[in-house]
DNA sequence: CCAAAAGTGTTCTAGTTACACCCATGA
DNA sequence: TCATGGGTGTAACTAGAACACTTTTGG
């Protein structure tokens, strides 16, 4: 069949922003750039679009690339198309957001794109438009998370509480009260409850929990509103 | 400078998913598709992202060429990039959602394209996987009215509260209770009384509202509530 | 024995729901 | 005068927020 004819093609890329959480506060992983321009200067991870795959397909493909992980929490976030964010050729960006469980990142996998974890506090400046989609991707995460369950992905299988209220402290740079934020955790029945403990942080030990992966799923969607007055922290 | 080698150019297309509410039924504006493949099918407004324009730039630009409308509520909802999508070529397919004021709708304008308004339950098949579109653009709009008060996009200037009802209701395809509804709607002083009534509809007459726009811009994020038990309507 | 983190309950308040009758008017 | 749709109030319940002490144990 005949193609579309007088119009202009262009590249499409994926990009992905990449969140971890190491306990402690949020990371993003980043690559150094390869190729010009900018070559050496941080980037998110990303690759044109291939003839023969889908978008999702696309970011799980670069995704499995950096971090030989293949069933991770991802999204489409939002498409970028200025016709001048990338100064070589006019590209439009798929950009999508994943949440990894730091501990599976495998790290030699990644040398030959030389990457590299980043606090979301303490980033380098990106190339392009790369820091929009990320600022655009912590909205969306903060958004997303104050009603449904899905900063887990960032834990490890096995997870304590105080672990949990870190994340979500983290995440929303505030302080939950403990007694009421647990209430509400656990009155979700996601959550089993195991016999061990963990006694890395403290002397009295906190007992793990994992998540009941069957509620897990088809709660993803659910009301949760685990953020106490949400609009102070999701305006703009 | 140099263009990135040995990668595959695509075409990029924004499609506009354009909502209206004529007082009792949510509508979509479909045109008759004027080219070969599937010439005559309805479709959803599209077209082609220029070389000097951005994906918003193309999608107000599309919206403006049908409807004669230039300040309309529109977002980005979801890129699709399936390779077989469209089986002329590889299309990259932007999709974007607008709610309009289905009386500003100018018909004279959209005569080239043979537009017309279908209501939500009653479309006829699309193409490609326009389908596919509407159907993410219906949740979508289900998931953010439940939590922001975008729907008003969708009324005149001048409303009355059981248009507002009917609007709701109409969404959710359920009934809520009126006492409940006009008291939550009141409560967030987003609506100013006026003093004419609207004598079309009952003997009474309604009285309208207007928005109060000041606010109105500055709590579009905030959270509202208007939905009793969200989870019910917004599962999957 | 003590420092450090984990765990746990109650009271108050505000918001949500359920529910039914009167009002205004044009025909 | 009556049929139609518009408008309003209250009581019961539920969910959320505020708040402080006890427990465990390794060093």
């Amino acid at each position: 069949m005949l193609k579309y004819s007088g119009q202009t093609r262009m590249l499409v890329a994926v990009d992905c922003i990449i969140f971890g959480f190491d306990g402690d506060s949020y990371k993003l992983l980043l690559v150094q750039r390869g190729i010009a321009p900018e070559k050496r200067k941080w980037s998110l991870m990303g690759g044109f679009v291939q003839p023969n795959e889908n978008l999702d397909e696309g970011a799980i493909r670069i995704l499995k690339d950096l971090t030989g992980l293949d069933d991770v929490y991802m999204e489409q976030l939002h498409t970028f198309g200025n016709p001048k964010r990338d100064p070589v050729e006019r590209t439009i960006a798929v950009a999508y957001f994943a949440l990894i469980n730091i501990q599976k990142y495998e790290k030699s996998l990644s040398k030959e794109y030389n990457a590299e974890w980043f606090p979301l506090q303490a980033m380098p400046e990106l190339i392009f438009d790369h820091g929009d989609m990320v600022e655009k991707a912590k909205h969306r995460l903060r958004y997303k998370a104050s009603l449904h369950p899905l900063l887990f992905e960032l834990l490890p299988e096995k997870f304590t509480l105080p672990q949990v209220h870190a994340l979500y402290e983290g995440l929303y740079e505030t302080i939950f009260d403990k007694r009421n934020f647990n209430r509400k955790l656990l009155s979700t029945n996601l959550f089993i409850k195991q016999n061990e403990k963990d006694k890395e942080s403290s002397k009295k030990g906190a007992y793990f929990y994992q998540l009941d992966r069957s509620k897990y799923s088809s709660n993803l969607q659910a009301f949760l509103k685990f953020i106490p007055n949400p609009e102070e922290y999701l305006l703009s």
